[in-house]
DNA sequence: TTGAAAGCGCTACCAA
DNA sequence: TTGGTAGCGCTTTCAA
């Protein structure tokens, strides 16, 4: 009678298959060496035995842990005057996750700890930095360490070509086209002055549209902290000018909302007197009334590709160059006159 | 000339310290029986050789991996008419990595599999399920395999104590008595007929708070694919009454917003004809006009309570009872008349 | 096509 | 208070 209660190992399946624990091994890593009899054999033998490999015995030998890690953007802790989106948060990390595991790995979420260097104590193949500050320390320290990283957006100050990112050019032509189109002559722009990617490409897309279209820009800069508020103080000053804007494309999220405050209150409509915007979609402006336009950044598909990204600099790939993801315009009632 | 470009172990340490692999060992695992000027000595030898210790060769020695796994509630791929509260479930996620992380373990996100029997895979010391369906698979699956597992939010069927939840039918009084003091009379329910302790608890809580007051109880079931559109249908259906609600209490996500729909398309206004409640917060009903009074499902509490709770059952404690949330009502203008 | 044996880096155990 | 050594479960290497 013998008494086997601890969980199983490899060699349990190796007796169970009559085949050596190498043979298991081969099988289960797909070597392609192993007699498909032989294969078959030791299939039904680990179901029998119920046995799992484990991670670790597997990560000490072979060297890679089968892991990647993604570094959270920032705090999520209740209902706020936010410039934060959950939903594009949340996609990003579900994406992630359902992307590792497609290739055979795990996603271990880490926050972004007090200490930057604890970053590369996490033991793992590689690290996702999800929305990196200018200059990131947390990128010298995994670069250091000798730790793969791509960050997802891209850190203005970097060059190495890890990273994906949205078109960002191209998805403020596409708007500011669309609003034109719809007969806007003079669209503002709200803004935030802070050093991501996202607010400097697309504010240089914009001065250059304006200059290749023949119109004046208009400007206005929010407070990141309370973008809602700041951007309806923005709207009103604009709409008091002699010669208002008839469209704005406002940027950060919750931004719309804000302007959209400050156009009611005017006694103005929208679609009808001004037309509106966003530069980051979600729940928000899809529910406001009206429901209002705006650029479908594409969270899951930017997860995808930076899975795929990681992937590559593991396998020791020199470069793979940004890549650029298109975005989609979600045109509704707030840019549909008449 | 020494060639040691590999990435540093315990032994390089022991070397440089001049003591031996057990005491190094000894000295971060805080065993307590080193001299404290040979620790000294073993702490400068880490900082200087380098190393980080190998998660993977401490977990197979010692047979725990130091990681514990979130199943992700649902699907998050865009945007749309959703029960779903990205804001919750981000909360979730940030606060179960970071109690992960104060526990000194780290938090792997698994995507639901297509064969729940993978759950049993993922080779981690436990699992939060977020969001259990009734009778979920994936507890039995976890069950049989042996892995310690809790849940966040209650799975009907389940009596064995390791999950936690908010205080349902305490929030559906604080709410229903919230309303009455404001004045309100005759308070309608809009919620959903789905299999979740949600739901289940906050009717039943609803129906008895309804019979101690001596009032009729009112409810509308909504479809949970479509909660705004048809929170619409049913609260309009309630205004056509002959003696129509002066209050709604709307709980699945997005309910009020359709339940606001519907008022003011009768003429009425909120919170003068009619006072309005959310049963779970967010930005959707925050930034609403008017702002909505809202239950707050404290994410973040729910979150390191389950890790808290899970690190017990893995300790081999064998009953730590459900543990119980108290929730806090954000009161906000749709319940504030004149 | 298969197997035997070494050893990945660490910690548990026992001895000093 | 410290050190030596065995061995966790797996994959790799080399031999058959």
């Amino acid at each position: 009678m013998t008494t086997k209660r601890a969980r199983p190992t490899i060699r349990d399946v190796a007796v169970q298959a009559g085949v050596s624990m190498t043979t298991v091994s081969d099988v289960v890593n797909s070597k392609g060496r192993v007699d498909p009899a032989t294969r078959e054999r030791v299939l039904t033998a680990i179901t029998q035995v119920g046995w799992r490999p484990r991670r670790s015995a597997r990560a000490l030998r072979s060297g890679l842990t089968g892991v990647f890690a993604m570094c959270l953007p920032v705090g999520h802790v209740g209902v706020g005057d936010w410039l934060v989106n959950a939903e594009y948060d949340m996609a990003l990390v579900a994406a992630c996750a359902a992307a590792t595991v497609d290739s055979e790995r795990q996603l271990l979420v880490a926050p972004r700890p007090k200490d930057v260097r604890d970053l590369a104590r996490l033991d793992v193949d590689g690290v996702i930095i999800a929305d990196p500050r200018e200059g990131d320390q947390a990128l010298t320290v995994l670069n250091n360490a000798g730790v793969p990283a791509v960050t997802i957006d891209r850190d203005i100050q970097r060059t190495d070509g890890w990273w994906v990112e949205t078109d960002n050019a191209g998805s403020t032509v596409q708007v500011l086209d669309h609003l034109a189109a719809q007969g806007a002559r003079r669209i503002a722009l709200v803004t935030a002055d802070a050093p991501w990617a996202w607010f400097e490409d697309t504010s240089a897309a914009y001065a250059r549209w304006c200059e290749d279209h023949g119109v004046k820009p208009q400007v206005r800069l929010v407070d990141v902290e309370r973008p809602r508020a700041t951007a309806a103080t923005g709207v009103r000053s604009l709409l008091r000018l002699r010669n208002p804007p008839d469209a704005i494309f406002a940027i950060p999220y919750g931004t719309p909302l804000g302007a959209l405050d400050a156009i009611v209150e005017s006694g103005r409509s929208v679609p009808g007197d001004m037309l509106l915007a966003g530069g980051m979609d979600g729940q928000l402006l899809q529910s406001a009334s009206p429901p209002i336009t705006a650029v479908d950044l594409r969270p899951v598909e930017m997860a995808r590709a930076a899975v795929d990204l990681l992937a590559r600099r593991v396998n020791g790939e020199l470069a793979a160059g940004p890549v650029v993801i298109d975005t989609t315009l979600r045109i509704r009632e707030s840019t549909r006159p008449g």
